[in-house]
DNA sequence: TTGTACGCGTTATCAA
DNA sequence: TTGATAACGCGTACAA
């Protein structure tokens, strides 16, 4: 057998510019040689089908099992017209969150069978383009896009494709019809009203890039809970970041001029560079100034002081953007908004107002 | 012509169990005919062969750009057998060293036309199992594989498997050939010279899990400058964690016992669990005691105080590795260690031994 | 310069 | 219960 298959790989026209596999991996053909079967009959041995005798099956997938067969997704997909893959969008897997919530989406894809195609697009157009054509050309099955910063012209394109797709914290409400979401409103209302109830009332919102959803959320909740308690939410104890630390220094040291005596922030990174900026000024946490931030990201709990924030189930989340992906692959309904809780965790970095 | 497609695809038995998908893609076929000409003749205008002619070349792209057209990947993998993909290992996204790593190999394979299936292990060898056999079943070019922690039975399987593979901080040296790695003694050494130079004697070191390659490295640079100054590590100054914060509290406790003024941790998330057990102790750092990591992942400088760390290129070394796994799976040559340098980076969590 | 014919490794359909 | 045979959508000899 084995020679036989040599001989005919070797009689293949002999590689000219790109190296082709000499050993190519054993067919059903080949399997179906040593079982002295028809090539349909191992395939339906191999996908346990009740049509085949059974201790022909039995000799088939012991031949397929100690021959280290492994059946061509490749070809399969061809026929079925299903590849069992999703792909996969972030702006960047260099963030905690979407790596939160990739490795969520990996495993409930991985526990059903399906392979994960990855895509960072760096919120950088020409990336987009190119992520969503290879998406389209190896014919996924799916798409899940997590916290996208997506230009204008990659929604359209992702609409065209005629595959499901699932986002994450969506940030274009109204695009997309089905998304997983936390309580953005809610968990950020937490917050403020954690702070007016440690007496501050100057307190600042430092958000994420300007015209993005969850941040509309998180600062309407913020504003709701200052309105609820009587003082109004002034237009110099609000700013704008980018999510990332540095830019969230450069907005801290803005907002300081205003003189608050806490700070809400958009999320936890953003939270790392109003701290640094905070302690810069000379200010201690909590004693002079409170700080919070909204994930629970790994290292909230490990700073010093640690950090009061908004849990986040992130993998959660990825699961059951998954999960609901996986129902309308399977031409099943999905609830297209799917809402989790938001839960405010107390730590040190918040303490009373100073006076 | 849409028309004649549709009443093909609707003549197509209809779904039964499974939901067919009921649109089908384009195929190279429905561009032919549009255009008027053979198939072959399509696939060679995509392909920018000067083998067509050039009116009738831009027609057919025309045509293709278009109707949206995008060639199957999965039918040409089948043919040209090669996908185009490649497979990336990693115990879990969900670590800043690993995303990184990610990234990098994700934005120079996508560079380079190839896709990535992700794949979380979690050292689970359950999983490693079905990580192996998915890549194999999905016909990979190539694998790659980041700080691996893995089992004894998953070396054999990959191994099996008839692609090239490359390693990111190999944990079993040896057992593969192509790997890209930090000069871990060297920068361990560098921080515990550093160490030695502020007047530090007694001086911990706070591993990774016991028995990886990059640990016994960075334990080794560290014994190299304790011994270089006339010092002998002892061995209550040693200790192991999991690379992860609450262990590394734990072992921060144990150390502790031994009354050192500094410890070198194996890496930053290490380093986040020591500072935290130190500050429980009441220690200040670094007026009491100095602490340092390894990788300089992105919370390193806006810890209070800034770790004191070394630089290890993550998404550089992503991107070699892939470089690597590129020219391997052309058929070419490529370095099998790769080494990059270590950068010791000095901020303020040390400072003098008190005295 | 183009078209015909074939094969890639599967699954699906039918007949036996 | 099994085996021919035909797709699936592409690339590529080879012939025209």
């Amino acid at each position: 057998m084995a020679e036989e298959k040599a001989g005919k790989a070797a009689g293949i026209a002999p590689a000219q510019g790109a190296p082709r596999r000499n050993q190519r991996p054993l067919s059903i053909k080949d399997i179906a040689r040593i079982a002295r079967v028809s090539h349909p009959t191992v395939s339906r041995a191999l996908q346990n089908s009740p049509l085949v005798n059974a201790k022909t099956a039995e000799k088939i997938r012991k031949i397929a099992d100690e021959s280290g067969y492994r059946a061509s997704a490749v070809a399969r997909g061809l026929v079925t017209r299903r590849t069992r893959t999703i792909g996969l969008v972030v702006t960047t897997v260099a963030d905690p969150f979407a790596s939160e919530v990739v490795c969520g989406v990996e495993q409930t894809a991985n526990d059903h069978g399906y392979s994960v195609f990855l895509a960072d697009s760096h919120a950088d157009p020409e990336r987009e383009r190119k992520v969503v054509r290879a998406f389209a050309e190896r014919r996924v099955d799916g798409i899940l896009v997590t916290s996208s910063r997506v230009g204008a012209l990659y929604l359209p394109m992702l609409k065209e494709m005629e595959v499901p797709i699932v986002l994450v914290n969506d940030q274009h409400p109204g695009a997309f019809v089905h998304s997983v979401m936390i309580a953005n409103f809610e968990g950020m209302r937490a917050v403020a009203e954690h702070l007016l109830g440690l007496g501050h009332r100057r307190i600042a919102y430092l958000g994420d890039q300007f015209g993005y959803q969850s941040d509309a959320e998180r600062l309407a909740g913020y504003r709701a809970a200052l309105e609820a308690a009587g003082l109004s939410a002034a237009p110099e104890l609000i700013a704008h970041g980018n999510s990332k630390p540095d830019a969230a220094m450069a907005a801290m040291e803005r907002l300081l001029a205003a003189r608050p005596t806490a700070v809400c922030c958009y999320n936890d990174m953003t939270a790392l560079g109003a701290l640094r900026q905070i302690r810069a000024r000379g200010l201690r946490v909590p004693e002079d100034f409170s700080v919070t931030g909204f994930d629970d990201l790994f290292f909230a709990e490990y700073l010093q002081p640690p950090l009061t924030t908004v849990r986040q189930p992130m993998r959660r989340m990825g699961q059951l953007a998954m999960e609901s992906l996986l129902r309308l692959m399977e031409g099943e309904e999905s609830v297209p908004q799917i809402r989790v809780e938001a839960e405010l965790v107390v730590r040190a970095s918040t303490g009373r107002v100073k006076e």
